[in-house]
DNA sequence: GAAAATATGACAAATACATGACATCGGTGT
DNA sequence: ACACCGATGTCATGTATTTGTCATATTTTC
């Protein structure tokens, strides 16, 4: 699963200290900012995925710089929650019409926020529709998320699920240990290159005698999908 | 999914298009009234599958319109939602002896707003529309709200009730316990993602040994409904 | 045949899921 | 107002699967 980034825009230090360790636990990378000043200014760094805004700033206040974030082209799509106090509750229509995605009450638990924050984020992330692949009889679908070998059904466990889904849609190329490993296990992680080579195994196993012969071995590269030879 | 129609009838031109957006983006079609003069003048054009009506109009009130609707043949069995001002909770009452069937107080998030939309949709749609689903002997029939196997009836929960509606209705498909979430608790409520491991339990549970299988788990993924295997 | 590369079987630790129990909440009848 | 009830969401614990690594076999190359 990747992490999302997400901003915290607020001018009170430990304020955004208690947001940022919830969602830093929650696995989230964490940007502060603590005005709207210097909040805009991230040509350079990473993009955030979702911005937390307090409603109450001094200088420009959140729903200001919500309707701008909502009205520059670069940012439109990014989805805003506003914080605001107790008793602000009428707010709650100006700041949705400023282009707010949701809106929480302080004080609010970090278990509260979390879940919308993911709501939020999931809406805001469509889920891309993926279609079938087949060849020679051997289907991967990604809608029921199941391997069928003409018509029945394979025994195929997640890693070698996500192995077969990155072949098949990539054939007729070797990849390397180290790229498949980038490609399927993600960038990130630390494992061993030979482990590579018992997931290939375990793939194969999976697909039978049937279609084994799909998956082969590049001698001194890696592996590779092909129809051929 | 068939995108629905819904009919906003609200004066202030400002509201009805904020409500107006947040329902497009939830691939709504949305119709617009400004009165309750103008609202019934849908002779000729699309029927509305829903209702949003403010409560507080000049002219014909919210209410009176409600009423009126209900007893009109044609509009009898559409549903409606009332929006109302807060601090005019008393009113609600009133507004369900009209005859809406659901009843959002402002401010309302656009979130909350398309959850209740969805589940008046969901429990008020028209009988006849929706068709009973049967796999396998085991059918869910809408009209009855009534799960039986082979004929018997059996022990279901609502919420098992409503997940299993929409297992039978999106067959064969690998759905994540996020998506299970918006899906058939609604997207504006925020409950622990585990907790679709225990209503899918309780699902099977009353299923019993007999159909337990359709309910299928995916590792690493969430959850499938499927007769194969 | 020796060296290098890959295949395979076995394991222990990490994960993910299943299950039972429990607290809470809104509604009902007393 | 009160106790009761079913429905729900959460948690702690039990169980099963998955995963990365090794040690060891087998194959390929020269």
């Amino acid at each position: 699963m990747s992490s999302k980034t997400v901003l915290i825009v607020d001018d009170e230090p430990s304020i955004r200290e208690m947001i940022a360790v919830a969602l830093e636990m929650a696995d989230y990378h964490v940007l502060e900012a603590d005005n709207a000043q210097s909040a805009p200014r991230h040509g350079a760094g990473p993009q955030p995925d979702l911005i937390l805004l307090d409603w109450m700033m001094p200088g420009t206040s959140g729903i200001e710089l919500a309707r701008r974030l909502k009205r520059e082209e670069a940012t439109a799509e990014m989805p805003i929650i506003l914080l605001t106090a107790k008793g602000e509750e009428d707010n709650k229509v100006q700041g949705l019409e400023a282009g707010a995605d949701d809106y929480i009450t302080k004080p609010f638990s970090p278990r509260e926020l979390v879940a919308r924050l993911k709501a939020v984020l999931r809406r805001a992330t469509p889920p891309g529709i993926e279609e079938a692949v087949e060849v020679e009889g051997l289907k991967l679908d990604p809608a029921s998320h199941r391997v069928t070998s003409h018509g029945s059904a394979l025994e195929i466990g997640p890693t070698e699920y996500r192995l077969l889904q990155f072949f098949m849609t990539h054939q007729e190329r070797a990849y390397t240990r180290s790229q498949l490993l980038d490609q399927v296990w993600g960038g990130n992680v630390y494992v061993e290159e030979r482990t590579v080579d018992v997931h290939i195994r375990r793939l194969r196993k999976s697909l039978g005698e049937t279609h084994q012969h799909l998956i082969q071995t590049v001698r001194g590269t890696g592996y590779r999908f092909s129809i051929r030879e």
